[in-house]
DNA sequence: TAGATTGTTAATCGATTAACAATC
DNA sequence: TAGATTGTTAATCGATTAACAATC
């Protein structure tokens, strides 16, 4: 798979791109969002690079892998640079989520700006007693997780977040699989089998809450 | 600074060891905790490996780090390799948290069997309308935001997580790093200054999803 | 003892950064 | 034109993996 090139737009076809490089491109697309609410119409890759705390060349670098977006002697202007990623990171069509087990998160991700402004949708919520949940959805349906191959539509509902304890997981995720969903993100403190089928990924709080004690720690000696 | 190692027991102090290596001692222990709960007793880098999908050297070379902790032809004692890995990520001693701004995240925390394994404490939880709140929190008391620097305790209140709007969220880490608090937490879209005496972490599902969605472009083709 | 698996060194691989020609 | 900043190549750095002696 060769590199192809294309001055001034993203290239069709790409080398793997590291996981790194792809979520510092988030970093570099939210603030580019933020430059754009502030009517900044130019930017650097040093200008960037501070806002995020990474070196400059590597901004340059990351966005080299897709293709040349900026202007020598003048850097990016802000709204292509930010439309470019959108394109990139798949942020230019609507990703159609399904809440799996956290009627509660739904509600919050329902209100979330950020969700919307990189065209999220919460599509539907599944809860095991849907009846006793009290929140506010709006027009998003809340049902039972019997429902799951009743009520999903690949076509529509890209992507499940599962919010569910432990042991309840793999076997949404096994459902999951079977409909042909896209994409999962589960948060929960769980190592599950990932079906070759989609693209499944963890956003873990203690995870995070551990890597953060080692650094206090870390730092106190 | 130079190494120390002391057979059977943690290095008592530590070159600098990259975030990806502690980012895998918090998968390595979680699933430790599982074989425990499972009543397995020995088990080897190979088997570790394989729960998370990383490489058997790794492992063994993350470990190393830290001191010895197998023996050789044999393994890993499950329960000795966790305690190890307890009192290197610091889940042997408690922590203690407050909630800033997300009471329903406040709730689930506090019902969160992960959290209270591995040490972690709700002490308190901030709103802006503490009486508007409806949950269930036992003796976790909830305040009002006004109330953050009469409140917190530093040395009881070590963590603090904020679930706050975009806007809100670096005034509040300005005012918690006059408090002496050790770590911040905080739970959205948005690049903060952060305060040299705290160490600040960012989980952000937008962030996530951005790198979900390029996965599921990426391998759609 | 023979077999297994660690801990560690050395080799490889990939990612980061420096440097600079291209060019606005 | 002189100054600035990109895009890219080459150099550096660090992380991963292979390999194997140590040893249970």
């Amino acid at each position: 798979m060769k590199k192809k090139k294309v001055k001034g737009t993203i290239k069709t076809k790409i080398d793997k791109v590291s996981d790194s490089t792809i979520r510092r491109l988030t970093l570099y697309h939210r603030s580019l969002k933020r430059m754009e609410k502030q009517n900044i119409e130019r930017t650097t890759s040093m200008e960037l690079a501070e806002s995020e705390g990474i070196h400059p060349a590597k901004i340059r670098k990351d966005l080299s892998y897709f293709g040349t977006f900026g202007c020598r002697g003048v850097g990016y202007e802000v709204s292509t640079l930010k439309r470019e990623l959108d394109h990139i990171l798949g942020f230019n069509k609507p990703w159609g989520l399904v809440i799996i087990g956290g009627g509660q998160l739904g509600e919050t991700l329902i209100k979330s700006q950020s969700l919307k402004e990189n065209n999220f949708i919460i599509n539907k919520i599944f809860e095991k007693k849907p009846d006793q949940l009290k929140i506010t959805t709006g027009q998003t349906g809340v049902f039972s997780i019997n429902q799951l191959e009743k009520k999903i539509d690949p076509l529509k509902d890209h992507i499940a977040i599962i919010a569910l304890p432990h042991r309840e997981i793999q076997p949404i995720i096994d459902r999951l699989s079977k409909l042909d969903i896209k994409g999962v993100l589960y948060i929960a403190s769980r190592a599950v089998n990932t079906p070759k089928n989609m693209v499944v990924m963890n956003q873990d709080l203690s995870l995070s809450l551990g890597m953060m004690t080692y650094k206090v720690l870390e730092k106190r000696g």
